[in-house]
DNA sequence: GTGGTCTAGACCACC
DNA sequence: GTGGTCTAGACCACA
């Protein structure tokens, strides 16, 4: 599995886990892989993996029982879309405004590459 | 002078003085402030200028005279466009409208907050 | 170790490096010593060493996996073949033909030093 | 007049002096430029040639005749061919063919850059 | 453990 | 005065 350069590999674990409950490829009550298990498949160390499950476990996406293992949260998919919604709006959303008027990216522009992918 | 907590301080020098150019603030052939006036302005060691001057050079938007100083480059402003527009593009959009699908955001709402911050 | 005084101490340990490379004493995808290590190894500041491997980061002699340490990359050897042997024929070749020339020294001369060395 | 990147300044110039007066366009007793002019000559500040006149007095390159400038001496033809035959034998040309082993540059390649340049 | 950044202060060559 | 390099030592996030 190959990672982005500018950001932490556990918290881009964390969001194609979170992915995955959008997805609902995973939901409430399943029991995630362990983390020895998730760091094999990731190729990653098993601590990366330890962390991303307790930043998970802070937001209340994930719990866990001890002996057995980590489990998708009741709430999960609503607090990701939750927390995403928001950071989008408030943080993600005026650097991008900022960025687009410092260089001269108009909204016709920014609509052509939506369609563009989209399709 | 405040800084960002997540990226390197020198970085975000570059930032604004990349800023400063694609204002026109600062134009081809001005010679900017030496590393350690920039070090007194900023509130930063000098050293840490010498690197975001480093790093400006490596890309062709300073160049230095000898014993002189540094100096904005022929094409500093076309660079800074066509890297940022590029980095945007290529790195930026992508990972905004996959966030937009995944979380439901349509471009109506888009566009709604694009328009409450331009005003 | 030893230093030249004319070049700086970060550009002579990158030769170095460079040399073990093209002698094959590291091959891709090896893991050279850690910036600590490695300054032991040459008495020198961590920091210089971190400079070293910037710069040949930058050249994509070598790359760095988060948390682990830098390793060779694929085309190490290739790369710095390419990069030395532009330098040589595109700015020391001149250089030499036309001392040579100024110097009335023949390509006979060269030769005979050529063989002397050589032996 | 443009410079080298990697070569002090003043030291670039005396090369050039130098060549001229290999060249014979300089011959010995001429009165060479004053540092002034040179130093409008070439676009460089005056204590600049400065440091090349002084670099090639001691050399005896030239010689002050104070209150009326500098000089070409007696020998400066010979003491010049001298010093940069020296210089080419003892330091360049090792440096020269270790790269050239390094880099499996063969003489029949040297031979057929030097053809090349030469016509 | 790893790299990465930053500071403070020094020294140098060069313009 | 300018940049450039280097050291020593600190602190941090990440694996």
């Amino acid at each position: 599995m190959e990672f982005n350069e500018h950001k932490a590999i556990y918290l881009q674990i964390a969001d194609r886990l979170s992915e995955k409950i959008l997805n609902e490829e995973w939901v409430s009550e399943d029991r995630i892989p362990s983390v020895r298990e998730m760091g094999v498949e990731m190729g990653v160390n098993p601590n990366t993996i330890m962390r991303t499950y307790d930043y998970l476990q802070t937001l209340e996406i994930i719990y866990n029982k001890r002996g057995i293992g980590y489990f998708v949260s009741q709430n999960a998919k609503n607090v990701i879309f939750k927390i995403q919604r928001e950071c989008f709006f408030n943080e993600d959303l005026p650097i991008i405004f900022k960025k687009m008027k410092l260089l001269s990216i108009t909204e016709e522009e920014f609509h052509k590459h939506f369609c563009n992918i989209s399709e």
